[in-house]
Parts: structure tokens; C-alpha cells; sequence
DNA sequence: CAGCATCCATTGGGATACTG
DNA sequence: CAGTATCCCAATGGATGCTG
């Protein structure tokens, strides 16, 4: 016998699920606002790090190398000297934006 | 004079700013889930404690002491033996439901 | 330019025990 | 029940210097 309460509870822990995966997956403090200035279109890194604001290369890398490994974003290196590397949007990354951007619309609202 | 790049990172830069903010007051790991879990309604301590998977007592009362500093939730207290306190959201609360539902959308559609 | 390596301070956060 | 207090470890993240 399957109890109403016993249902719900299963979903809504379904529910919390998703949300602690996606928190993993572009949560934290530079995940949010790396992706949020590749808004923009393709990036080289000297370039997110003088948009994102206090962010150091090291953490920078770290970013973005996990970011990569999700899929979020794409890593594209040209061959040649100086090096030069453009990082830009995957469907799957282009697909956050809009939640970043209530987020934004929140911030602005409510953050002042 | 004012040139045209100039505006636009004036304006990105208040977007990324306003982002910054958003995140602090409603991102890191436990707040999503414990606002999330609040979306059904009030709940007592022990009921979050229980509904939220993995999370401490001590985190859960430092989750919930900084977001009613923000005025995120609202705290209840009943003054009897035993104590009886019960959690809700504020309409600052409510109003980040909606991001919260895209983000469990968007979870459920690309972490599986 | 786009990073990696190293060192080090700060913080996050788990486990446990205790209290009004 | 709703926390607080203490201990302690691991992860975060800043600063600096170096490299292909």
C-alpha cells in the first residue's frame, strides 16, 4: 500500500535531488559569473578574468576546467604563439543562461 | 567621451554585480536545498533537518540564521515546552521559488 | 598569453556531546 | 525539540613565481 505522504515525500526529495545536481554543476562562487559574462559570446581567458571581478587565474582554470568536464562550456585552443584559447557556450551551457538571468532580475530587485 | 564599449561594460559589469549579490545571499550549498524543501509551506527545525538529505543541525541553524537575516525566511517562535519553531518563507522568499523550479527543470533535464 | 606549481591562511563543514 | 559548544579535518582560495 502506497500512503499519499509516502508519494509526495518521494517526489519532493526527487525535486531537492535535481536541484543539488545542478547546484554541484554550475553552483559556487565563479561558476555563476564566468558563465554569466560568456553570455556575451566567445572569451579568451585573459579576457573572463578582467570581466569576472576579484577572480585569480588559479581559480579561474579551476572553473573552467570543470565547467569543460560538465560539458557547459567548450575549450577552443589555437596553435600557435602566444597561445590563444577562446572558451564559449555549449547548447548545454547556453541553456543556463536564462536562469542566470532571473537571477540577475532577482539580485537587481531585491539584492540594493 | 563616452565611448560605446564603455557603456557595455558598464552595463555587464552591473549585470555581473547584480549576479554576485543573488549568489550570496541565496547560493553555497545548503540554502537552495533548505528554501527549496520551505516551498511546501512552514516546517519545524527537525522537519527540514530531516527533509534536507545529509545536512547537520549546526549547518542547518547557520543556513537559517543568514537567510532570516536577509529576510529570505520568516522565524516562528511558539513559546512552550518543548520549543515549538517553524520556518517559512517571507515574500522575498517566495519570490525565489520560480528560480529555484527552472534550476530543478534544468537539473533534471542535463545532470542524469 | 594561458596557464601550472608551491606555499599558506581562511573557511566550510563533519562528528560528537551537551542544554534550556 | 531546537538548538549550542567544541574539536578537528578537508576544501577553498589568495599570493607569488615560473614556463612553453
Amino acid at each position: 500500500m502506497v500512503l499519499c505522504e509516502d508519494i509526495d515525500e518521494e517526489k519532493s526529495e526527487e525535486y531537492i535531488c535535481a536541484v543539488e545536481s545542478a547546484i554541484n554543476e554550475i553552483g559556487g562562487k565563479w561558476k555563476p559569473l564566468t558563465l554569466y559574462t560568456l553570455k556575451e559570446g566567445k572569451l579568451r581567458f585573459s579576457e573572463i578574468n578582467r570581466k569576472v571581478p576579484g577572480i585569480t587565474p588559479r581559480m579561474l582554470t579551476k572553473t573552467l576546467r570543470e565547467l569543460e568536464n560538465d560539458s557547459i562550456i567548450h575549450r577552443k585552443v589555437f596553435p600557435q604563439v602566444p597561445p590563444r584559447v577562446e572558451y564559449s557556450l555549449t547548447p548545454k551551457g547556453e541553456s543556463v543562461i536564462p536562469i542566470l538571468d532571473s537571477l540577475c532580475e532577482w539580485g537587481k530587485e531585491y539584492c540594493e
